[in-house]
DNA sequence: CCCCCCCC
């Protein structure tokens, strides 16, 4: 009987409030105070919204288009709350889940009493929770926060949830929960920096392939400390993306893990042929040069020195201009006319009078070989 | 939350 399922669906929410017999009778008294003109399931829903509930609704649903959002889910991660100190003097306690359905996964933000539950080991991975909070843009993309007015339950039902694993072809710029197993290529320094409030922070950025594609992983403070070697299968789970000068990137930082992995992961690079290539694009592109120009110094905005060279590379299909900025410059000391060049990672950017440009900065990699 | 963006 269906009307039955979408009661007991309905209700399923409220369960830790009232009994089903309680709710069956409210049901009953709703539609006739509406003199018959409502269903059971109308009945119900009015129910459920008298009691302050709102529209259930699907993880995957959920966007920076509504304002309150409630929903029923799984938790798949669970953070160890952080403590802070509020203007007034008092300690405030924040955590970080991930709750997660068949349609997707979410960022949930516990505050204060909700965040000690995880202190407790109460709240803990695998849990069933309702969820009633506001739909806030975080730092790291979207989140669900459960504040003054919002609630969250623990009820005793089963969710089947989807992890998504991405592609790396996938990966937008502004995307969260992102998952991806994939191959590192390429393992920079780490680095050291200083925030403005002086304390020390640390960076350090991977290439990490898939059988889509290869992306730059930046690696913030504790990331930064995995112990991880070229051919490394990994699996990263809960980065985010952002953009970065054109390209997108993914970050893992504190709310993001790294795992090594058994599983195989066929990489393959995937080399663009010059004609297909348009601007706005990261290519990997494989050309004889056919003309080099002296490398050249000139002052940057903020008066600092830079450097670039010009090179001309051709495939069987066309030529390209290629701009080596930096480090990358002092390539034209040991390349010729006729020297093979292999670019990763280079950007195509619109140059002078029409053409594209390809860019090779200090996220690409370049490699020669004389014939 | 870091550092490079810029030439002919």
């Amino acid at each position: 009987m269906k009307t039955m399922e979408d009661i007991l669906q309905i209700y399923e929410r409220l369960q830790s409030r009232i009994t089903l017999d309680e709710f069956k009778k409210m049901v009953q008294e709703k539609i006739d105070l509406m003199g018959g003109l409502c269903d059971e399931k109308t009945a119900s829903k009015l129910v459920a919204h008298d009691l302050g509930i709102l529209d259930m609704m699907k993880i995957g649903e959920i966007s920076l288009d509504q304002k309150d959002v409630s929903f029923m889910g799984k938790v798949t991660q669970v953070e160890a709350p952080h403590e802070f100190s509020r203007d007034d003097g008092s300690i405030g306690r924040v955590a970080n889940t991930i709750v997660s359905d068949e349609t997707g996964s979410i960022r949930v933000v516990l505050w204060d009493e909700l965040a000690d539950l995880v202190k407790v080991n109460e709240l803990s991975a695998g849990k069933i929770l309702n969820i009633s909070g506001y739909v806030k843009d975080g730092y790291a993309g979207i989140e669900v926060n459960v504040g003054r007015n919002g609630s969250m339950e623990f009820i005793e039902t089963d969710v089947d949830v989807k992890i998504k694993t991405h592609k790396i072809s996938d990966i937008a710029s502004g995307m969260s929960g992102i998952n991806i197993l994939g191959k590192v290529l390429n393992i920079g320094e780490i680095r050291r920096f200083s925030r403005k409030d002086g304390t020390e922070g640390f960076v350090s950025n991977i290439t990490l392939g898939d059988e889509t594609g290869r992306i730059r992983v930046v690696l913030w403070n504790d990331r930064t400390k995995e112990k991880l070697a070229p051919e490394d299968v990994i699996e990263i789970t809960n980065g985010y993306s952002r953009e970065n000068y054109g390209r997108t990137e993914i970050h893992l930082d504190r709310h993001g893990k790294i795992e090594k992995s058994s599983r195989e992961v066929s990489y393959c690079e995937h080399m663009t042929k010059i004609a297909d290539i348009s601007i706005n694009e990261s290519y990997n592109v494989m050309g004889t040069v056919t003309e080099v120009v002296e490398k050249r110094e000139f002052t940057k905005g903020d008066g600092s020195v830079g450097k670039v060279a010009n090179i001309r590379i051709s495939d069987d299909t066309d030529g390209i201009q290629v701009a080596l900025w930096g480090e990358n410059a002092d390539l034209v000391d040991q390349i010729n006319i006729g020297t093979q060049i292999k670019i990763m990672d280079g950007y195509a950017k619109a140059g002078w009078s029409d053409s594209i440009e390809l860019n090779v900065d200090w996220r690409s990699e370049i490699s020669t070989k004389d014939l």
